[in-house]
DNA sequence: CGCAGGCCCTGGTAGC
DNA sequence: TGCTACCAGGGCCTGC
């Protein structure tokens, strides 16, 4: 499931190969891969032709393609979407959603979506930040990012930890993998009430979440071939690098307890019963 | 306004 | 074998 580090390495994968680059044509294969573009496809198709892409953003789990008219492709990939760079010859992909054509030939760029739960939309004048994502936290690897700003933000909320990591709003690029990866990590349920966590808490988990973001860009970077951006979560490093994540009922690295599994927002939770104990119940 | 929960979507797999 | 039920889960939307 691309989070952070899969969408940042489909970011430099995609920098080297369409930056500088003018489209031809844009075909819509599936209009529900672009139904946050209000006008339609038609429109999309026809605000992109003959543009030049001079760049390739990222804010959390979203991504931008700036334009030389100021205009922006806007992305977020979902559970399952992935951007690949294609010759036209490669047979279309069985859920090939939307084809960019480049005025200088192969290769090109294909949004790939079996379950379309992500998507593209032109964000009118959206180079610099696109208006849709402006509701985005800034993510932890941002050098924007305020650290102080975060733990305080953190524990005036009345709800649970985990509940404020996935919170796109608070801190964005995390979702349920490196929440649980983050939470264990630091040694703290995901239920824990994020008003009653001290700040020097708050302060030694947002450290984890970078330590654990950071280390996948790094093994991420090196395992996906240049031509093909991947972004399958289950390729790569996930399998051998993961403490908590899909390990129900194998032995914590820490402390050798049973990683436990729980429903919790109506998704798993992992957690090591031991390092990770749950909050006792508190009158509030 | 802050927070919780339902819904969208489809391929793979477990179970009968 | 063939069918059904369930699971993966980020972000948007609604309701309290």
């Amino acid at each position: 499931m691309p989070e952070l580090p899969e969408v940042e390495t489909v970011r430099q994968g995609l920098a080297g190969w369409v930056i500088g680059r003018r489209l031809d044509t844009v075909e819509v294969r599936h209009p529900r891969a672009i139904r946050r573009h209000l006008p339609g496809p038609v429109h999309f198709a026809a605000v992109l032709a003959g543009r030049q892409i001079i760049d390739v953003r990222r804010r959390g789990k979203y991504l931008w393609l700036p334009l030389d008219s100021g205009d922006a492709v806007v992305g977020h990939l979902g559970m399952s979407g992935q951007l690949l760079l294609q010759p036209a010859h490669a047979p279309d992909e069985t859920h090939l959603r939307v084809r960019f054509r480049f005025v200088d030939g192969d290769p090109q760029l294909r949004f790939v979506d079996q379950r379309t739960f992500g998507g593209l939309a032109v964000s009118a004048g959206g180079a610099e930040l696109p208006a849709e994502i402006a509701h985005i936290a800034r993510d932890p690897l941002d050098p924007d990012f305020s650290d102080t700003a975060f733990v305080a933000a953190v524990r005036r909320r009345r709800t649970e930890i985990k509940r404020a990591l996935l919170d796109q709003s608070l801190i964005s690029g995390i979702g349920n993998i490196y929440a649980d990866e983050a939470l264990w990590r630091t040694g703290l349920h995901g239920t824990r009430p994020t008003d009653r966590l001290p700040a020097a808490t708050v302060t030694r988990l947002l450290a984890h979440v970078r330590d654990v973001l950071r280390a996948a860009v790094t093994e991420g970077g090196t395992s996906f071939d240049a031509l093909y951006v991947n972004v399958n979560g289950e390729s790569g490093y996930f399998d051998r690098s993961l403490n908590v994540y899909g390990r129900e009922d194998q032995p914590c690295a820490r402390c050798g307890a049973l990683i436990r599994r729980e429903s919790f927002m109506n998704r798993s939770s992992f957690s090591c019963p031991r390092c990770q104990p749950r909050p006792r119940a508190v009158r509030r």
